[in-house]
DNA sequence: CCGCATCCCCAAAGATACTG
DNA sequence: CAGTATCTTTGGGGATGCGG
């Protein structure tokens, strides 16, 4: 008899699917995608999943070796919630399904979490045109949807970071506006209240390597 | 509100998940990688699920577009399942999270079905070594599992084709016995009754390729 | 037979309230 | 802030049965 309710197989796709494939698992694991967080910060950004089902969610994942607690330093000393080295390997079936999820037949609709736009980008960058030189760029680009502040930059055509946090006034470009704008902006909408400042050659550079697919 | 019991995000992600998230989706797409099966194929390859949920999986995964009904020309006039082109495309998603759970910190175990075997051999198999010339090999393979056939043929030291199906006695080599005998001599254990009959250095190349995993 | 539908039971998810 | 306790609702597991 399984612990829980596993498959019960020694299939590798059924035992990823052991750890990650319970409702909102894969979910929980994409919130820490960018850096770790804290429990009312996962609430937050998963408000369709119960306190009761989250806190048993992580507990899970922790058990099964995906993230891990940790106590910040002081004087934060707060709780938060961190992938472990192999969590962070789940990176190639967030792309993998991200990329078949945006050919769905079947339309996606609702809204963008700020981290699911910045994730998005890094998803449908295509890394492989950096081998064209007229798409070899380099830039440091600064977004500010919500409350949330992300840092990325692009190194000869590459993504070589994304992370929550600020660049400390180094941004070639910074982007601000609420996240439901910036989506929107992505989707075509032109006229939605997104603010840039600076070198928008060098976003415009970043969109068209996404292919605007967030 | 969404109409089962989506995620209701617009995250390709979270949309991927509404398709194949639920409990035994994904193992129902495993189940037709190689080729449609009947109802009672699927039945019989995935006990753990009952006739109800199989069949309401299989509905929510066709009207979601991922595999369809068909029925079988006469004289078979069987009703199979199979995968639509969009279903086919979740190879990559495949080899992800196969290539994920096998690094799990906690141990498989359990039975592998005839299927996984041959899905393992190939999701493991090393594409990339067929730069390297020495690996440049072309045979083909017929594998007798239970009651299932399979051709898997290697060409320039690239998989080019795994299905369901004999040689028509045109194998290099044929690896024939009981999937958990298969499965036993793949773990390393060399006593197990497995017959190999032809050559069994196209077979080792195989093997080495694919390092043993499944 | 094969392909499900129905039924019953329990476990998991959803919602809300509450506590160390 | 970070969860637990509790209750209701929904979905999954397993057996049985029925129609084509």
């Amino acid at each position: 008899m399984p612990d829980r309710r596993g498959y019960g197989e020694a299939c590798a796709v059924a035992h990823a699917l052991d750890a990650i494939g319970d409702r909102w698992a894969l979910l929980v694991v994409r919130e820490l995608r960018l850096g770790p967080k804290r429990y009312s910060d996962l609430q937050a950004s998963l408000p369709g999943a119960g306190p009761n089902v989250l806190s048993r969610r992580l507990r899970e994942l922790e058990e099964s070796g995906v993230l891990r607690r940790r106590v910040l330093p002081p004087p934060a000393g707060a709780r938060v919630y961190e992938l472990t080295p192999w969590g962070a390997e789940l990176e190639p079936v967030f792309r993998a399904l991200a990329r078949w999820g945006i050919g769905s037949p079947v339309p996606r609709r609702g809204r963008l979490s700020a981290d699911s736009i910045m994730l998005g980008l890094r998803t449908f960058f295509d890394n492989e045109a950096a081998t064209d030189p007229a798409r070899r760029w380099t830039a440091l680009y600064e977004f500010r949807l919500d409350q949330d502040v992300y840092r990325l930059r692009v190194v000869d055509g590459r993504i070589e970071e994304l992370i929550r946090g600020d660049t400390g006034g180094a941004a070639d470009v910074v982007v601000a506006g609420s996240s439901t704008a910036v989506q929107q902006a992505l989707e075509g909408d032109i006229g939605s209240a997104v603010t840039i400042t600076g070198d928008r050659e060098a976003l415009n550079r970043l969109l068209d390597a996404a292919g605007a697919r967030v």
